[in-house]
DNA sequence: CTGAAAGCGCTTACAG
DNA sequence: CTGAAAGCGCTTACAG
């Protein structure tokens, strides 16, 4: 493939490079006809300056990059296409580049955040999916760096951070329950290391006062709660089961379902992932928005790096009534 | 942030800015000594090459790209997630370097393939959910650039294609159909311009034999298909409706529900997505096995890159029969 | 085995 | 308003 650089540019419409770069860059101080000249010799050649040439050369960069942990988990579970997709949208309205890195624990322990962050000269780092056992966990508050994280409560306050009201869903959530009789509550959580998991238990244990809390844990996988609630010796001892993931609500409702204790038992979830409203019972959940959470994130690093300023924000969640619990 | 270059190396080091460079990039003929004081001053300094820099200077460059279209159209897809995925990890087990590009139509207006291929150098190109309206479709033909569309049936012979056998799969689909009594059957398809719509609209075409076509459009959506059946005057002339996805099988199963006709007509459905295992009743589809399709998609564009050869692969699809159509 | 130097394709003060 | 030149951080023949 034959390369057009600057200085095909510059021979074809008859300037120097400098005159060429300068139209590209949109500077005031450029004749007309040298700009219809340029963009002339450029449309017919198609040329696109290089994206490596400009960032080694140019000042200050301005590229945001999205670093999403372990997207390829769960088959079926949409949301980390929405987050990418949410964030690439909303950096797309702004002037600056978006650049997509996938991670995962190998990949963390192969090269440093700060490594990253200085191989591709990052502004910004909007991270999402880690657990505090990840080692780009423990590397987050040395970063000198804007950096947002989505669902990642640290209580350092030098890290940005967007999530959907978690603890505060948890309590509501468990304090509906129990004004609508529901007094009896199992919580089967996902895993103890993901900071969502931690923060979901801590809301049900708060919302549910004076009663007693009962806490499993399934991994956010749809089989280990089925196995779990199938397997659970005595369920009579509960009258509703709050998972902290919708997956693993639908694992509790097809259990019930074959014990045939669907009716004595409510079952809530979290997320509302597409599932949640198809499945039989359609299950009761909590809602995230997820465009609102990205729109967030993106605004919180862009403030981060042009002003300095760090938010920690909650975002809005709402309960979805639906067939597997009336609350 | 503090930068880290070649050149705090070196002093750390001791040795020049070549000899980091030839440890950094594996070189032979280096010294051992020069190497351990090479990479211990490195980790030391959390040194990584700058990437901007090394794609400048580097003469092979080694990236392929994959370029996702329209990937934020469906909530609840998670196809594209599965590609990105597949992709990801097909291209890390190799020595190429990963680039994600999301496009959608306005993106490609504003710049050519082949002006995103000068931008960032890419060797070769991985592309998906192009439609025959789109401006890259168009442009395919005569980029000089190795490139492998994933459904994307192109008959020019220099564009490599990896897809589903979408052709017979639909065929078979529609003889079973025929053989297990089900002979007067309505295809709803996507939308025209999809390749997938009209590869899967032949395929019905085809396996119908003397039997007689009956196409609507729905344009993959759920609501659409679900108008479109509920609002159908005579749906008695039909015993079996095909559907070129399972989002608009969905929609048709609702609305055969409403219309009390579920246990009149049989419904099947492309693709297996998640939803197609969870709702009542559970569909008949054809799977797509995405992970064959990236591993193959990643490994073509290499041979393309590397030995010039070109490949049009089908993929071996699965019909899987659940409730909604017995065939 | 090692270093000095040219060059990758841009941007940006600087001088005019 | 325009061009020549330095510099961004690397890689890679070249000479020793």
């Amino acid at each position: 493939m034959k390369k057009i650089t600057i200085k095909d540019v510059a021979k074809a419409a008859g300037v120097s490079i400098s005159a060429v770069s300068r139209v590209f860059n949109g500077y005031e101080d450029i004749s007309e006809e040298t700009q219809k000249k340029v963009f002339a010799a450029a449309e017919k050649l198609e040329y696109t300056p290089n994206s490596a040439a400009r960032h080694l050369s140019t000042k200050k960069k301005k590229i945001i990059a999205l670093v999403l942990n372990e997207i390829n988990v769960t088959r079926g579970v949409a949301m980390p296409l929405e987050i990418l997709g949410g964030v690439i949208d909303s950096v797309d309205q702004t002037d600056y580049e978006f650049m997509f890195i996938p991670t995962d624990r190998k990949k963390q322990e192969k090269k440093s955040l700060l490594q990253l962050a200085r191989e591709y000269d990052l502004s910004g780092i909007i991270i999402q999916g880690l657990r505090t056992s990840d080692p780009y966990y423990g590397e987050l508050s040395a970063l000198p760096l804007p950096i947002v994280g989505i669902d990642l409560a640290l209580d350092d306050l030098n890290i940005g951070s967007v999530a959907v009201d978690n603890y505060g869903a948890s309590i509501e959530v468990t304090e509906r329950l129990i004004h609508a009789g529901y007094k009896k509550i199992l919580f089967v959580n996902g895993s103890k290391e993901a900071v969502v998991s931690q923060t979901r238990e801590a809301g049900y244990r708060k919302g549910l006062g004076q009663y007693k809390p009962h806490v499993l844990y399934a991994d956010y996988q749809e089989q280990k709660a089925f196995d779990l609630i199938y397997e659970y010796p005595d369920l009579t001892q509960f009258d509703a089961i709050y998972a902290a993931s919708d997956l693993m609500a639908i694992g509790i409702i097809k259990a019930l379902i074959q014990r045939q204790m669907m009716n004595e038992i409510a079952v809530v979830g979290f997320d509302d992932i597409t599932l949640a409203s198809y499945i039989t019972p359609t299950l009761s959940t909590v809602r995230q928005n997820i465009s609102e959470i990205t729109k967030n994130a993106v605004s919180d690093v862009i403030e981060q790096i042009e002003e300095g300023r760090v938010r920690k924000r909650l975002v809005p969640y709402e309960i979805i009534v639906r067939e597997s619990a009336q609350f």
